[in-house]
DNA sequence: GCTGGACTCTCCCCCCGTGGGAGAGGCCAT
DNA sequence: ATGGCCTCTCCCACGGGGGGAGAGTCCAGC
C-alpha cells in the first residue's frame, strides 16, 4: 500500500513550500501578489493552508523564475486569457536579452584583448558635401543598430549602389536622449539630383576630430567613446551630430574588418 | 582657432554629466562609493567639481555599466593591481550568464511547443540491483549538470564501455540543497566485481513513479519538475534519491531525441 | 549690489525578487 | 500546561539607479 495524503489535507505553508521547493518567503510573496492564492486562510491567526493540487502552478512558479521570468509575466502565463502569447512575449524579450548579452560579451572580449578603449586621434578638416538623405528616429539608444542597418538598407534601395566616389555615412546626434533621430546620407557627386524618396541636404564642412573603428558595427560605441573621450579631455565640443562613414561593405567583408572613421565636429571661433 | 575649455577648468557636476553622457545621480553614485572621486570638493558647500582628464573613467564606466558589468568589479577593473584579470574574471562570468540564458530560452521554447510541463506518469516496480558507482557534488543547483556529464565521463573510463543490459543510472537528492550529492551508477551483470575506482553498491528495488522525458539533458529538470508535481498532488512522498535512466548515447543521439527515464522511489507501507 | 532662475546639496522613498531577522502569537505532542 | 516548532506581520538589505522635497549656491543681467 502506497502512502498518500489526501488531497484534501490542507498543508501548512512549509509543509507545502518542502513539497514544491520554494521558500516560505516565496510563497508568502506569491499570496500577496495574487499569483498563487492560499486554498484558505484562516481569519483568525492569518495561517495560509495550501492543497495539493496547487503543486502544479507553485512548480510552474518555480520553473519559470528559474528561467529570469518577471512574476508579472508568469501571471500573464498562469492566469491571463491568452498563456500561449504571454510565453511568446516572454520568449521575444528572453531573446532579445540573450542578443544584448552576446554582444556585450562580445564588446568585452575586444575590450579584453585590446585593453579599455582608446582611439588614434587626428584633426581632420571636411568639406561641405551634398548628399541624398534619409532620417528615421530609434525609440531607445539600443535601438539605434538595428534602425540604422533598416534605414541603411532603405537608403541603397533608392539611391542604388553607391558608385564611385559616392560615402555612406550616418550622422547620429551627440546627446542621445530617449528618441534618438536617425541621418543615413550618401554623398551626390556635383549637380546629380536627389533620387526620389530621399531628401537633398548639405553636409557642412569643417574641422573634426577622427578616429578609425576596425570592428563590428555593434561595436563602434567603443571606439566612439574613446573618441568622445578625447574631445572632452581637451575641451572640445560637439559642434553638430557625430558622422560615421562606413568605408566597407559589409555584405563583402568580415565584420571583424569592417572600417568605419568616426567623425565629430569641432566648434570653431574664426 | 578651436574652442577649448582648459583641462584645469573644475567642472560642476552637471557639466561633467552632460560631456561624458551620465546621470548627476549616477555621478554621486560612483563618488559615495570610491569609484570616480570628484577632483575637489568645496568643504563648504559640497559641491563636486570634477576636471576633463576624469572623463574617461567616467566614460569607461558607462561602458562597462552597458556591458553590465557590476560596479564592484568595474572598480577592480579601474583602480584593481591587475585590470586584465578582473575583466577576465567579468568576461568568464558573463559567458555563464550567456550559456545559462541560452539554455533558458531553449527550456522556454519547449514550453511554448508543449505547454507547461506535464507528463505521463506510470507506477513501475523495479528489482534491487548492484552497480558500480561514482560520487560527487554540485557545489549549486546549476552545477548539476557540468558535474554530472563529468561524472559520467570518469564512470564510463572506469568502467568501460557499457555492455548489454548494462544500464547507466544518476542518482539525485530529492531535495536540492546548496551542496548536491551526485551518484552515478553503471549496473554490473549477477557476480561481477565492481571495477577499480568504483564502489560496489546495491540500488533497492521498490515501487517508483516513472515518466518518460525525451529532448536535451539540460531540459530534464522540465520533466522532473512535472513528475514532482504528480507525485505532490497524489500525496506521495520521495522515499529516496531521484534516479534518472539514461536510455541513449549522447554521442550517437541528437539531443533533440535523447530518451531519459525519471523515476521517484515512493514510500511503501506493506 | 540685488534678484531670479538654474543649479546643487542631502535625505527619503520607489522599482525587482528575495533573504534575514525581530517580536508576537499559534499548533501540537508530551 | 509546557516546550519546541511553526507561522504571522513588519522592517531592512541587496544593486543600480530614478523621482522628488526642501534647503542652500552660483552666476548673469540689471
Amino acid at each position: 500500500m502506497l502512502r498518500r495524503v489526501n488531497d484534501d489535507d490542507p498543508l501548512s505553508i512549509g509543509q507545502f513550500a518542502r513539497l514544491v521547493r520554494l521558500s516560505v518567503k516565496q510563497l508568502r510573496h506569491y499570496a500577496d501578489l495574487g499569483l498563487l492564492p492560499p486554498a484558505w486562510v484562516d481569519p483568525d491567526t492569518g495561517y495560509r493552508y495550501y492543497r495539493a493540487h496547487q503543486a502544479r502552478d507553485a512548480m510552474s512558479i518555480g520553473l519559470l523564475r528559474s528561467l529570469d521570468v518577471p512574476l508579472t509575466a508568469i501571471k500573464d502565463v498562469l492566469s491571463g486569457q491568452d498563456p500561449a502569447r504571454a510565453l511568446g512575449d516572454v520568449r521575444d524579450r528572453l531573446d532579445d536579452e540573450l542578443a544584448r548579452r552576446r554582444r556585450s560579451l562580445a564588446a568585452l572580449e575586444r575590450i579584453l584583448a585590446r585593453g579599455l578603449p582608446t582611439a588614434e586621434v587626428t584633426l581632420w578638416r571636411e568639406e561641405p558635401q551634398r548628399a541624398a538623405v534619409v532620417r528615421d528616429v530609434a525609440d531607445s539608444p539600443q535601438d539605434i543598430g538595428r534602425v540604422t542597418s533598416a534605414g541603411m538598407r532603405r537608403l541603397l534601395e533608392l539611391a542604388g549602389p553607391p558608385g564611385e566616389g559616392v560615402r555612406l555615412i550616418g550622422l547620429f546626434p551627440a546627446d542621445l536622449g530617449e528618441y534618438v533621430p536617425i541621418t543615413l546620407a550618401a554623398t551626390l557627386p556635383d549637380g546629380r539630383p536627389a533620387p526620389p524618396g530621399t531628401t537633398l541636404d548639405l553636409l557642412p564642412g569643417g574641422t573634426f576630430a577622427r578616429a578609425v573603428h576596425t570592428g563590428p558595427y555593434d561595436q563602434i560605441s567603443l571606439t566612439a567613446h574613446a573618441l568622445l573621450a578625447w574631445c572632452v579631455e581637451r575641451g572640445h565640443t560637439a559642434a553638430g551630430p557625430i558622422r560615421e562613414v562606413y568605408i566597407d561593405d559589409p555584405a563583402t567583408t568580415a565584420p571583424d574588418d569592417l572600417v568605419t572613421h568616426l567623425l565629430i565636429p569641432l566648434e570653431e571661433t574664426s
